[in-house]
RNA sequence: GCCCGGAUGGCGAAACUGGCAGACGCAGCGGACUUAAAAUCCGCAGACCCGCAAGGGUUGUGGGGGUUCAAAUCCCCCUCCGGGCACCA
């Protein structure tokens, strides 16, 4: 039987990851220990480490391998640098997928969850992240979601979570409603091509908006947050300075009627020319509903304002309104004013209703020239310039007030003061403060998710929250912690009629009050999925247990994250939701800190072809596929070499083959040297001469250059690329040096200082080749858990530097020069060679920079 | 429309503080080894031009202008790509 040929002749090993990386993952999984943190008794310094945790889809795509290869190079590098790390992970295990799923499949949520768990957590621990698994936290086990359950009691008995009728985004596929932080662009985030309606619900909301100031004013101290996520949550915040001012109704009947505006420039009131409504706004209705040709204009409005948002421009829509044929009363004037109604008006911010003053807003100016609404100038620049003379005339800096009564002359700044004052003392109006950001809506119409604890007595018991009014026919009672957690139905219908599928299930809905005894019936919705992620890296810290949420010293240890890593895409939903969680729990006395993440990380989508990954689009690399092909190191490793962090990465399979072509000449180097790294012996420094001592000289400087070089990326600004772009010159060098300086004729030990650190700067990138070479050489315990290498900066000093010369700019040529060498030294060296004296013979020198280590340049005329 | 990013060889990128543009890797080309191939090793390589060659010249970081002895880097204007916000009164 004729055998191929294959690295039988010789007795070295190729590099073979499809064998090192499965011996080392059977050890390290046998070792719990071996990335377990210590308790918050450790002396060492804490760093607390996470990657945001995923939805348990099944799959690890290509966005997870890129995140968690960040964070895990990270933890290695800093238990190498001897911090105490925590570096946990956890399944965001609830939502509707899974429902979706057993609707297809007809499998439980439950058991697919469950299983995708079991199947991502393999691949996790093939890809040989250094998690502690004994802190795993599974949102959707009761062992987790009691404690949403039971913070949900704490906030309704503070007044942070009530109940309330209102107009709430409902997506006909997920068929339940969705925060506003869900809508995008009027659709829904799950289903892009879904529009999101208005349906008008009693659900549960969280009072995040008692803490918009808390939130907003946090984020200018946050700069360990990328200002581009601060930003984005400034917006979403919305804060916005103004007045209210009620604006009576002229009666032609004995109403006594009001139509309060929110405005941000009161100062510009005696400008006002007419009142606008938003379509829904409910005077607009009533007024309509004496008037069919309003009616009839409304019902226009309102349609082409949803055909907009199915279009998906809802800003190419034309400004159009309609007379009321009523009018309001400036209370400032007293002037009469026509009240319009203009789809321009946005219902849900401020009252819905506005004073229009055309002379100082652009939306304004616009609809009265379409209208021809008069237009009143009140507000005049202190200095006038030709543009100032233009309307609409926006600035308030510098600006006076003009034919305003007893305010003209005003500066804008103070008439906004005593205006809304003025207002205030005459009962029809005051300063206020508007926010874009609206409380939380939690309630969710699914079955996938943690049941609020919340039941309704048929006799008719209240409950204690401050907006909780009665329902029909019974009250709201909070279940007491006594009761938690309440359990998920296991065998539930699953169907795609509309309401909570709980609500079908009576053993689940009917119960008793826990005040009275009598019949209730529980709350059928299950809290929103972003309740899981809102406080879950607490649950890390404590997460066996089962009397609390956790333990207040433990996290109180851990907290703040050190360093928290995930996409951009979260910016205004899971990070704002967890920030107003830790304020919560900050005032429940369970934990000091504001909040939850010191430094947020967030990384670079990984593209393909130019496009992000997605299956619509047919260019999703598989990891599991990239990890048989090239091993779990080269894989992990190029996604940290392609690009740095912060930026996308463009996946090429190519890339990945150079990554594990490198692995595979480290792996030689060893291979080469297998006998020499295991006898110890001493340089002999009479045996080194010539060329070869000047060879190990310079190994030893490289060797040291490139650690300082390794250390600084991985402690600064993460620049994995170039850390690696090093570590592999660093190779392409121990290569060339390797027949002058391992033989033994010259220095074999300083050949073998320079292979030892090798695996030591390799660990947090390719933890299972470091694993392998640290043992052949006979590194003691792990490899990730052994110091970090420090650089000498003495050794690693260069002895000579090499100097550019340019004449008038450009490169004339090159000159060599001890290191450190004074102005007058490179200077004569430069203009001692030759190339250079040939470039300004006959020529007169103007000037001569010498930059000491970086260049000279000769000016000559 | 507004606010952030970004644009550098055939490709991913590097140049961190204004100081040799293109490190490192991929793809490519040439060579060594091999019966041959794979693997590996060595070498070349921004573009254009001159030269047999050594070498030399011109040009070059999206485009245009500016500051400077010197600009990928700083300033002004513009184009394109990606992301966020978008009638927020």
């Amino acid at each position: 039987m004729e055998e191929p040929a294959q690295n039988t002749s010789e007795d070295q090993q190729r590099y073979n990851p499809a064998e090192i990386e499965p011996k080392w993952q059977a050890r390290w999984d046998a070792d719990p220990s071996l990335y377990a943190a210590e308790g918050h008794d450790s002396a060492k310094p804490k760093f607390y480490c996470i990657e945001m945790l995923p939805y348990p889809s099944g799959q690890l795509h290509m966005g997870h391998v890129r995140n968690y290869a960040i964070g895990d190079a990270l933890a290695r590098f800093m238990w190498m640098r001897g911090a105490n790390v925590l570096h946990p992970m956890g399944w965001d295990s609830f939502g509707l997928p899974a429902e979706n799923a057993a609707l297809k499949n007809n499998t439980p949520p439950a058991e697919w969850t469950l299983a995708n768990i079991v199947a991502m957590r393999r691949q996790m621990r093939r890809m040989g992240l250094s998690y502690d698994w004994s802190t795993e936290v599974t949102t959707c086990l009761p062992e987790y979601y009691r404690w949403n359950q039971w913070f949900f009691l704490k906030m309704f008995n503070a007044g942070l979570a009530y109940r309330k009728k209102s107009k709430v985004n409902w997506c006909p596929q997920c068929q339940t409603v969705l925060a506003n932080e869900q809508v995008v662009d009027g659709k829904c985030w799950r289903h892009d091509d879904t529009l999101v309606e208005q349906r008008d619900l009693t659900q549960w909301f969280l009072r995040i908006t008692k803490y918009a100031d808390e939130l907003l004013n946090g984020l200018d101290r946050m700069d360990g947050w990328p200002e581009k996520v601060r930003t984005m949550q400034r917006n979403w915040i919305g804060r916005s300075e103004g007045a209210l001012v009620d604006f009576p109704v002229a009666a032609s009947q004995q109403t006594t009627e009001k139509i309060t505006v929110f405005t941000t420039r009161i100062d510009t009131i005696f400008g006002a020319t007419s009142v606008q409504l938003a379509p829904e706004h409910p005077l607009a209705k009533s007024f309509a509903d004496s008037n069919p040709v309003l009616a009839s204009q409304i019902d226009e409005m309102l349609a082409q304002q949803k055909a907009a948002r199915e279009a998906g421009d809802l800003g190419a829509i034309e400004k159009r309104g309609v007379d009321t044929g009523r009018f309001a009363i400036n209370p400032f004037n007293g002037e009469l004013m026509p009240i319009w109604v203009a789809n321009y008006i946005l219902a849900d911010y401020g009252t819905g209703a506005i004073m229009s003053v055309p002379a100082h807003d652009e939306r304004d100016f616009d609809f009265a020239a379409k209208y021809g609404l008069p237009v009143r100038r009140v507000i005049v620049p202190n200095k006038v310039t030709d543009d100032s003379q233009q309307l609409p005339y926006l600035a308030e800096g510098d600006s006076s007030l003009a034919d305003s009564g007893q305010w003209t002359g005003e500066s804008c700044a103070e008439a906004q003061q005593k205006m809304a004052a003025f207002a205030k003392k005459n009962g029809f109006g005051a300063a206020t403060v508007t926010y874009r950001l609206k409380d939380w809506g939690v309630s969710r119409q699914r079955y996938w998710g943690t049941p609020i604890p919340m039941v309704y007595c048929t006799n008719g018991h209240a409950g204690t929250g401050p907006e909780s009014p009665r329902v029909e026919p019974g009250g709201v009672v909070p279940l007491p912690e006594s009761a938690l957690p309440v359990l998920l139905p296991p065998q539930v219908e699953i169907t795609q009629q509309g309401g909570s599928p709980l609500g079908r299930v009576a053993d689940f809905v009917n119960t008793t009050c826990p005040v009275c005894g009598g019949p209730a019936r529980r709350e059928t919705d299950t809290m929103d999925t972003f309740v899981d992620s809102s406080w879950y890296f607490y649950r890390y810290t404590d997460a066996k247990n089962s009397a609390a949420p956790f333990d207040s010293a433990k996290a109180n240890y851990w907290f703040p994250i050190d360093q928290y890593i995930g996409g951009v895409e979260h910016a205004i939903l899971h990070l704002i939701y967890s920030r107003f969680w830790t304020k919560v729990m900050r005032d429940l006395g369970m934990i000091h800190n504001d909040e939850p993440a010191a430094r947020l990380f967030t990384q670079g989508m990984v593209i393909k072809d130019g496009a992000k990954m997605s299956k619509s689009k047919g260019n999703v690399v598989s990891p599991d596929l990239m990890i048989e092909r090239y091993g779990a190191d080269a894989t992990r490793m190029y996604a940290l070499f392609a690009a740095p962090p912060d930026r996308d990465l463009e996946w090429q399979e190519d890339g990945v083959a150079g990554i594990s072509r490198f692995l595979a000449r480290v792996y030689r180097l060893f291979q080469n040297h297998e006998q020499a790294l295991k006898c110890v012996q001493q340089d002999d420094p009479a045996r080194m001469t010539g060329s070869g001592k000047l060879a190990a000289i310079a190994l030893r400087r490289k060797t040291h250059q490139t650690i300082q070089k390794i250390t600084d990326e991985l402690a600064g600004r993460w620049h994995f690329n170039t850390a690696i772009a090093s570590l592999m010159i660093f190779v392409n060098d121990l290569y060339s040096a390797e027949g002058e300086v391992a033989s033994t004729q010259s220095s074999p030990e300083v050949f073998k200082d320079s292979l030892r650190v090798l695996p030591l700067l390799l660990a947090p990138f390719a933890p299972f080749l470091s694993a392998e070479l640290w043992e052949q050489l006979g590194g003691q315990g792990a490899v990730f858990r052994a110091a970090w290498p420090v650089a000498d900066p003495e050794l690693a000093r260069e002895a000579e530097i090499e100097i550019p010369v340019q004449v008038n700019g450009k490169l004339a040529n090159v000159v060599t020069v001890p290191s450190g060498s004074d102005e007058a030294t490179i200077q004569t060296a430069a203009q001692a060679d030759a190339k250079v004296v040939a470039r300004i013979a006959a020529k007169t020198i103007v000037k001569v920079i010498v930059v000491p280590g970086k260049l000279v340049n000769i000016v000559v005329r």
